[in-house]
DNA sequence: CGAGATGTTGACGACCCTCAAGTGCAGTGG
DNA sequence: CCACTGCACTTGAGGGTCGTCAACATCTCG
């Protein structure tokens, strides 16, 4: 077998591999937590991971690819609630509640981990579970305050404002795990952009469009290239 | 000196009381607690709890009373970003940072209990800690469950309906700590509200007396009464 | 009691949603 | 290779909701 660098790589964008060195592991490759973590599985396009009202159990660590969450409203309409870009982990707001209350599935082909969190507190040794909890800790507070920011932009401003920030929001994403931040895809659709935002699918083309024609943004298709962070960051300033 | 029946009664209806019991004691007193714990606090009208900026060190457990967290935006505007009711916590979403990212302060006369956060680790047990952590990120993820539901209501919906569902929202976080659901105060300003919710004042006044002419609400200046609260969860169900 | 903060009401206009028609593109089968 | 079908996306016209502005009322507290 070959050395398994390439997953040692790969693994380095994303959260398993800071929660592998929380772990008091110097080696990338995730070795010691084999037993509860299943590791870079494959996904296709619209797989789900999770269902909503299924037991809460995993935790899931997009590698690649990414995926959209899904809930249902009252009056049984359907919402989008967020996306996860590679890096980030799908289900970290569940814990603490018996069943998941989002459908979770994939946008693109891509990999995760999947991470048993009900068998984190019998396998691990108390420090180590100390220092597990203390990184998911941050991980949940972290979304929380990304969730806080989100709440904020919405409704006070402009569609052109919330889809400035949308589009900044993707990009400083993507920038904190490493991937370019100025020339990217956006893997989810134009309605569900506006599903997610509460704006009409419509208005997301026009000011798409808009933001095209002032040279802030290049769009083809889903691929988006931000041509001027400074003027976009400045449409956020009412 | 008297026994604390007092401040035990007052506990059970804070998180803190939770965390006493997380931590295997059986007493609500929280005694144990003591040398991370300042209890019971008394806080005046609009003083601060922790400025935006400041490091971050402490979580408070609101006793009674409530507080308003405020962010400086980019631009240097500033918008509300939540409320704090009695039972809930302040500034676990600053868990993971050096720095706290609101100013949060009283909205009225109250009581708080202060924990050292960063203390916690060097004064409990293993066993204690774990727990704590257990608890606290069972709290974060309740926390992110919380605004990514208020997310999904801003933008998409009528005024009418973000009105209906902020009232729904404290009712139902009244609730779950024992309080009054169906008659109770509303301790922030309209303007707070509207700044909050991304609407204008004059649209919070009128829709509000819009929902109070058709029977489904009955306010007197910050006192609320919820008449039809089913027909007032109908007008969510779009 | 007076002054500033907070809340209320009305008129008008802009922004964005709705509805409807049309375009481009991917996948399928002939 | 080309129609065909379905879906995502695009574009246009019209109307309703809510923000802005301004005047006024009421509350709060020294």
């Amino acid at each position: 077998m070959q050395p398994n660098n390439t997953s040692a790589v790969i693994c380095r964008n994303c959260a398993l591999y800071q929660t592998a060195r929380v772990l008091g592991l110097e080696t990338p490759d995730c070795s010691s937590l084999n037993r509860i973590v299943l590791r870079n599985h494959p996904v296709r396009k619209n797989e789900v991971l999770y269902h909503e009202g299924e037991p809460f159990r995993y935790l899931y660590l997009i590698h690649s690819g990414s995926c959209i969450s899904n809930a249902t409203m009252l009056g049984n309409s359907h919402r989008v609630m967020g996306f996860y870009l590679p890096g980030e982990i799908a289900g970290i707001e569940n814990i603490g509640q018996e069943t998941c209350n989002h459908t979770t599935y994939a946008l693109e082909k891509g990999s995760i981990c999947q991470l048993d969190f009900a068998a984190l507190e019998g396998t691990l040794s108390e420090n180590e579970l100390i220092n597990v909890q203390k990184y998911l800790l941050g991980s949940a507070a972290h979304h929380a305050r990304q969730l806080q920011w989100e709440r904020s932009l919405t409704g006070l401003q402009t569609a052109e404002q919330q889809i400035a920030a949308f589009l900044m929001n993707i990009a400083s994403r993507l920038d904190a795990r490493g991937f370019p931040a100025h020339q990217f895809r956006l893997p989810m659709s134009r309605e569900a952009i506006a599903d997610y935002l509460g704006l009409a699918m419509e208005t997301v083309i026009r000011t798409l469009k808009n933001l095209q024609s002032r040279n802030l943004i290049d769009i083809k298709a889903k691929n988006i290239e931000i041509l001027d962070e400074s003027r976009l960051n400045s449409l956020l300033a009412s």
